[in-house]
DNA sequence: CTGAAAGCGCTTACAG
DNA sequence: CTGAAAGCGCTTACAG
């Protein structure tokens, strides 16, 4: 059972393989085809069952209609909502999606060279990890459209959509604050991702604007030690025993969250009664976790939505709705799980 | 910056373009190539930086280097599990990954033939839903490389890699018997798969042996109603209520057991004192929970390995070490949150 | 209005 | 040992 080819509805049809290319790229009037034929030629390729052989289009026009995406690991929640939406909206414009995960290249010190070198795809979406600006120029420099997730980096002109950090912390701290909670930790990480700076710079911002002190309130770990998960609870847990008077914490990611709710369980604190905890949330995790912890939810939906958009503008196709935008910041929602009911007043 | 061909490198070594060709397809010395021109060569398409156009090799060979992956959703954790660690190992034979979820079409009523028709894969590895057999019969009369996870169809003979569905659900309830519970009963849902019929089947199987009875011990919820996740908890919550002396639930998937939690929440039973639960579980989701689940975790590293490995079979690579097995179980793990001491005895 | 021809970048019999 | 040539299945100037 062969594949029909262009070139046997030609042959069955009667007439030349331009014509029937023509009529099925809907160049039929362009070209001036006559209508009797053109539904001749439709019928015929429907009956046969004809289906253009995407790899042979490709070549030619060198278009594949394939759209890199980069993510950091698929298997997360965060991530794999963003990739599920953009498949779904990519699909509508007629775009398949490879996917390629950076965890290992990270590790294995491999560059997402090897995604590059497959030039077959006709632009990007990736969720940039340190050290990855060189690739990123490169394809930049190699005129591919390309659109950043979740991050950026501030020296590379790219589009870039993610949520907005800074106003995300802000809403959870005016939230614990007008609660009553004035002694606030942060546990973040050192990874040198413009997300992080802004996070921590918000609750800075948030403590000062009330007065308050951070002095050793920020327990920042090394991303390496932050991956070993024991020695990363143990620090948290340290943190958290060693700081007197902490009523509660705000954990700058969904990972640390996990850590710290690990510890907490260890030292036997009750949440939210013992302390009360925050997540910047990278997606809906906590939907499972008991009350007593309040979340900033980052709305991948919309995230990947507008990303896909993005893309599309420099592909050509979509609304382009967007107008010259480069720079998308999202503002997320705070989510408290269990109503707020759950984080009671502190008797200060 | 134009890349280069294969021409170019010709072009520059001054030889012609098959003698280019056979030297980077390693055929070298069987088309006894010398030496001393291979590496000549070889050296100026490292310098020049040269790159097949996979594009243009697809097109001749026929083979694409890339799989099609169909899972029923990307965001949830056990797919995005299979997703990352095929995607991984797929990188290490040199496929490429394009995925496809079905939840949409399910709904809308496409198939997964707009996959099909694309037919620029090389093989298949599809998690079936109900309905898919004809789709799955084309591919395989097609002669494409197919194998299933996570299910299969009885009356198709094709390669398929998932858990011990049976053996799972008796080691769970093998554990909640020793642990003196008799009053078990089972939420499942009339899903027609192989693997859900394998999980109540045990059950039965198990209360049987005991000679307990199962009478009114089974909640069976309605696909269609299941998704509506209000329905779902509420149907749960009146099992858990006028199901007298209930000691201990068994949910049949993942889902239902966050149906399930929802319902102890609003019922305000408390874990595992007022009833325990125990899950088969999609993946880990449940490391996030409280004490009080025991869960049938399912190996998602090993079936995704095994069932590349079988495709790679189909496609002629691999090490073959699996011979000629077409259907494979995988005995599932059981991991209970909090150690067994959480599941205290029950008072008869 | 329509067809013959070139060419996208490779691979692989085939002929020396 | 090596090269000229065909061909994978399309698209698109170009010439009628």
């Amino acid at each position: 059972m062969k594949r029909v080819s262009l070139k046997d509805i030609a042959r069955i049809a009667g007439v030349s393989p331009s014509t029937v290319s023509f009529v099925l790229n809907g160049k039929a009037k362009q070209m001036r085809i006559s209508e009797t034929l053109a539904s001749k030629i439709m019928e015929v390729a429907k009956k046969e069952g004809y289906h253009p052989n995407p790899v042979a289009v490709s070549l030619r026009t060198g278009k594949s209609q394939i759209l890199g995406l980069v993510v950091e690991t698929i298997s997360g929640n965060f991530f794999a909502s963003l990739s599920r939406i953009i498949e779904e909206e990519a699909a509508r414009f007629g775009y398949k999606i490879v996917y390629t995960s950076t965890e290992n290249n990270r590790q294995k010190g491999k560059e997402l060279i090897g995604m590059l070198s497959q030039r077959q795809v006709d632009g990007y979406i990736i969720t940039p990890t340190p050290g990855m600006e060189q690739d990123i120029k490169e394809l930049i420099a190699d005129n591919k459209p390309v659109v950043l997730m979740d991050s950026y980096f501030p020296g590379i002109d790219v589009p870039h959509v993610l949520v907005n950090n800074y106003e995300g912390v802000m809403k959870g701290m005016s939230h614990m604050i007008e609660k009553g909670y004035r002694r606030i930790g942060f546990v973040t990480v050192d990874l040198n991702l413009v997300q992080m700076e802004e996070r921590l710079k918000a609750y800075q911002d948030a403590m000062q604007k009330e007065g308050l002190s951070t002095d050793n309130l920020v327990l920042t770990l090394k991303y390496e030690e932050e991956k070993e998960k024991e020695i990363g609870i143990q620090q948290v847990t340290s943190f958290l025993k060693n700081t007197p008077d902490l009523e509660a914490v705000f954990f700058a990611t969904n990972y640390l969250g996990l850590l710290g709710l690990e510890s907490i369980h260890r030292l036997g604190l009750k949440l939210p009664d013992d302390l009360a905890m925050i997540v910047f949330d990278d997606h809906d995790v906590f939907r499972l976790y008991p009350p007593g912890i309040t979340c900033i939810r980052q709305p991948a939906e919309e995230i990947a939505k507008t990303a896909l958009e993005l893309l599309m503008d420099q592909l050509g196709k979509g609304n382009n709705n967007l107008g010259g935008e480069t720079k998308l910041e999202i503002s997320p929602g705070l989510v408290i799980r269990g109503t707020t009911e759950y984080l009671p007043k502190v008797n200060k």
